[in-house]
DNA sequence: TACAATATCGTGGAAAACCCTTAAAACAAG
DNA sequence: CTTGTTTTAAGGGTTTTCCACGATATTGTA
């Protein structure tokens, strides 16, 4: 049972194995696949594009990738990139990811690691794969923390942020309610709603996503 | 109430501040100040030096600590520095944060800053002022991740590291308990213990430190 | 203005976390 | 072989979190 369906499209250069992923994909609960192509250049006139939660993008090779994914987000801020390519150079890791992908994991993944990817993006989270994490690092540090952000936070209302800063810096729900001057109820249902929109069971899990976030 | 005492040794180049800070340390109910003086050459002849927990040290250049820091943690690696030093550069603090300092704050800061960084260090984990982050951050993350971790681990004991890391994987008692084939009790004492040496109240607390740390 | 998202507050109940105390076996180090 | 630490465990509590259902007011925006 998952908390969400995420309205997927699919780009993959080539016919078949789009064909054969896609396929894949369906079989997936919380995946709706809602189209596929073979290319970004595809996507921008479609009419639906507003309604798609994720892309999921395998690229050969990252060359103008950056560039078209800023024109589409500039249009379509909402749109989440999980990006699937070769193991990256340091050079163009940098400008790919501030280009606003949610998910950037290397061909080579493990299955587990698509599935952490794919419900990460999916659900307003980033996710880098290891190769990714490695070349990011040896890049300035400085390109790399601010960027993936706020896709997450805008996901998430002020409210809520606040509340999961205080969860994150060991507050309990009474101690928030009365530090907001609300009722411990609805603290509650933020709580809660946090839960839901960040595919965490805890405060555990709320407080890993805090911590990634750099809200504490 | 403090849950801890911790052996202080303190180290000001200034005669006149090294006694006031000595006395003010000495106010400190959880501080024990063992000894104090002017350089750390005077440190490596104590006898009693095994039963210190931390040592402050105030250094108004870092040129030389680095290596004398390395010198006396290679005979006694429990020994944890709390360094005191003024805005540092780019380079000198790759070299200082690698000889293994745990705790590394600017003259500026805050009495509320020193009291953290103190208690951290002397549980064991580490702490650097924004000022030294913020230095790190502009040097290489590779050389700034790994070094500091050991100290904190050598703290735990095997079993409640791998408690910390179900507990931050969002595993519940009940579920660890069985995966490690022991009582759900033990898993409490595990946990209770983990709150106590970490200086922590809840799971969430531990999550931060779990994150910190890397074993998540 | 109507619709969606957000923020608010509730009941009731089950599960998990947290607190205090005690203590025995296993083990390493002195 | 004693001493300290780690690992194990239990009883008997309180508090907090989490879940499953709501419900209403506010706000922003198409």
């Amino acid at each position: 049972m998952e908390h969400f369906i995420a309205h997927t499209f699919l780009v993959h250069p080539h016919p078949l194995e789009c064909e054969a992923v896609a396929d894949w994909l369906r079989k997936i609960s919380y995946v709706e696949l809602v189209g596929k192509g073979s290319s970004l250049d595809h996507l921008i006139q479609l009419p639906y594009l507003k309604d798609i939660d994720v892309i999921v993008l395998f690229a050969h090779q990252t060359e103008n990738v950056a560039e078209k994914i800023l024109k589409i987000r500039k249009l379509h801020p909402r749109l989440k990139f999980l990006l699937l390519a070769p193991s990256p150079s340091s050079e163009s890791v940098r400008e790919v990811v501030r280009s606003g992908v949610s998910g950037y994991i290397v061909f080579e993944s493990e299955l587990h690691e698509w599935e952490l990817a794919f419900r990460a993006v999916s659900q307003g989270r980033v996710y880098y794969g290891q190769e990714v994490m490695l070349r990011l690092a040896e890049s300035s540090v400085e390109t790399f923390i601010p960027e993936p952000i706020p896709t997450t936070k805008d996901f998430l209302s002020k409210r809520e942020v606040e509340i999961l800063r205080l969860v994150a810096n060991e507050y309990t729900t009474t101690r928030i309610a009365s530090e907001l001057c609300i009722s411990d109820k609805t603290v509650e249902s933020h709580r809660r709603n946090l839960f839901q929109k960040l595919g965490v069971k805890n405060s555990v899990g709320l407080t890993k996503i805090a911590v990634r976030m750099g809200v504490v």
